[in-house]
Formats: structure tokens, C-alpha cells, sequence
DNA sequence: CGCTTGCTTCGAGTGCACTCCAAGGTCATA
DNA sequence: TATGACCTTGGAGTGCACTCGAAGCAAGCG
């Protein structure tokens, strides 16, 4: 842990995309090797999207059974997280696309990753600030409504 | 006169979108009329986009000049004022007709209008928490390339 | 007067993020 | 072993929120 932690506990690469979130493996069930009806039922997403979500490239390869059926990881749940996570930044499919590919092309690519991150956090920021400002707004006319009512 | 106050211009009408900002009318220059193209260099939307407003019914009627060019008033400015803030809630462009339909519907909406208000503000405060959430990962993450790097 | 710029309408086109379909193969259970 | 739920693929379709195009009218200027 405090030197350096192994990305994953049965792989343990470096580039996994997860290493600094805190481990929470153990998933719906101990297991290991979800259908994609399963991880439809985790995530929230359609098996459907998950399939176009290969197939453009956000989800690196998923293993298969021996007859071609996909079969999910928790390393493959956990991406789904961070992409969930990303996703409802306003984040395009296409800018985590590209951070996929740079978590595919290795560790030399961990500088350009940090800095896509950052401006994803400055995103968050502003955006945060933004809906504060509306949330004033709505307020200040919630109270107008009310009052009004009570005149 | 009293019982019914006409809709428009600088009169306290009691329908009025805004009544309950701070009245910050000097606009652009001292007028209160204002061409399409005015308005789009203002608002930062499109002249076409502001045709499509009014055509889904998402301001209503806008003044027109002899020769039937619209000229916006700064009633209207603030109306799209607040517009912009609830799109960028994420508030589908549907409710907020079904609000302004519920303005042109007159006082007796007031209750309606809050409660779609009130909804929404519980919409604004979920996604900023969310949003906080992600952030949390985000530095998670970003220390972790960080300290990567510096090894 | 001609020119440029800006406005009008309606309908069609765009880009994104899914979402669904058809035709067929696979898996668990009665 | 048969039934029905679930999986595969590529490609087509959907819904949202714009975005643009075409044809034509109008205003200001040298």
C-alpha cells in the first residue's frame, strides 16, 4: 500500500485505469465472470450499449467464453464506473474514447492522461459553480411563488 | 386595468417570468428593443436557434417591427436569461415550454410553476452532488498519476 | 440605383448517444 | 430433447437539440 500498490490484485499492471480508487472488488457476487445481462443489471446500462461501447473502442478487449459470449471482469466493472462517473460530467463518449486509448498505448502515457483528468476537473468545477448559480436563481423564484400565494 | 394587468412592457405585471430577480434591465445599450441578431450576440444563441424557441412555443409571442422583424424587448432577454440557466440544468427543452405555457396561462399556474421549480432545484442539488462525487474521484485519480510520475 | 447585409419562412439536415432489429447460435431446465 | 430465455453480429432507427439552406423581402449606403 504505501510503496506501491499492485493495480490489480490477480494482474498487477500498472496501467490498469483503477490502481487509486480504493479496492471494492467483491461485486454482486464473488465472482469474477459476468454475463452482459449481469453487468446491464449493475451498471444501469443496456446490453446494448455496452456492446456499442466495444464496439467504439471505451471498453478494451472483454473476455470471451469458449463460445464467443462476453464475459465481464469486476477490473471491466470498474472501468464502467469511472466512464458512469465521467459520463455524467458532461464528458463526450469521444474524449473518453481517447483516454481509453491512452490507458491501451501503456504507461508512458500517464502525463497526458493526468492533464485530460484535469481539465475534466476544471470542467466539474465551473460546472458545479454554474448550477449554484441557478440553484439562486430557482430560490429566489420559488420564493417569489410562495409568497405570492400567501398574499 | 387592475384586475388584469396587460402582459407587457416595463409594468409590474404580476405574470411576469421575472418579477422575482433583481429588475437589471439596462441591457446591451438603454433600448428596449432589440433585433434577432442583437439578441444572439447577447445570449450567445444562434438567430436560428432563437426561431426554433419561439416556434416550439418556447418564448412567447416577440414583438415584430412594421415590416415584421422581430424586435426583442428586455423582457424577453430575461427570459432566455433564465432559460439558459435551466438547460443548463439539464432540463429537457420540453419542461420548460410546459413552464412557459404555464406563464401564458396566467396567475392561476403559480402553484404548478412552483412545484416544477421546486422539482427541478431537487434535480440541481442531486447533480451537484454527484458532480462532487466525481470530483473526489477525479483527484483520487489525478494524485495517483501524479505521484506516479514523480518516483 | 445597385450592393451588401440582415431579416423572413419552412423544411430538411446534423451530431450525439444510444436503441432496436433480424437472423441465428447457446444455455439451463423440465 | 425440447422449450424458452439469453447471447451473437452488423446495420438501421430514434430522439433530442439544434443547425442549416433556399428563396425572397427590406433597410442603409455610396
Amino acid at each position: 500500500m504505501q510503496t506501491l500498490p499492485a493495480a490489480t490484485e490477480d494482474t498487477p499492471t500498472r496501467t490498469d485505469i483503477c490502481s487509486a480508487a480504493p479496492r471494492r472488488h467483491p461485486r454482486p457476487d464473488g465472482q469474477d465472470r459476468y454475463t452482459i445481462s449481469e453487468v446491464a443489471a449493475f451498471t444501469g446500462l443496456t446490453a446494448h450499449t455496452l456492446r456499442w461501447y466495444e464496439r467504439i473502442g471505451l471498453m478494451s478487449h472483454i473476455d470471451r467464453s469458449h463460445t464467443g459470449q462476453r464475459r465481464y471482469t469486476n477490473r471491466d466493472l470498474d472501468w464502467l464506473d469511472l466512464v458512469g462517473k465521467l459520463r455524467l460530467t458532461g464528458m463526450p463518449v469521444a474524449d473518453m474514447v481517447r483516454y481509453a486509448e491512452l490507458v491501451r498505448e501503456g504507461d508512458h502515457t500517464f502525463d497526458e492522461r493526468r492533464e485530460l483528468l484535469e481539465t475534466t476537473r476544471q470542467d466539474v468545477l465551473a460546472r458545479i459553480a454554474e448550477l449554484r448559480d441557478t440553484l439562486a436563481v430557482l430560490d429566489r423564484k420559488i420564493d417569489f411563488y410562495s409568497s405570492e400565494r400567501t398574499r
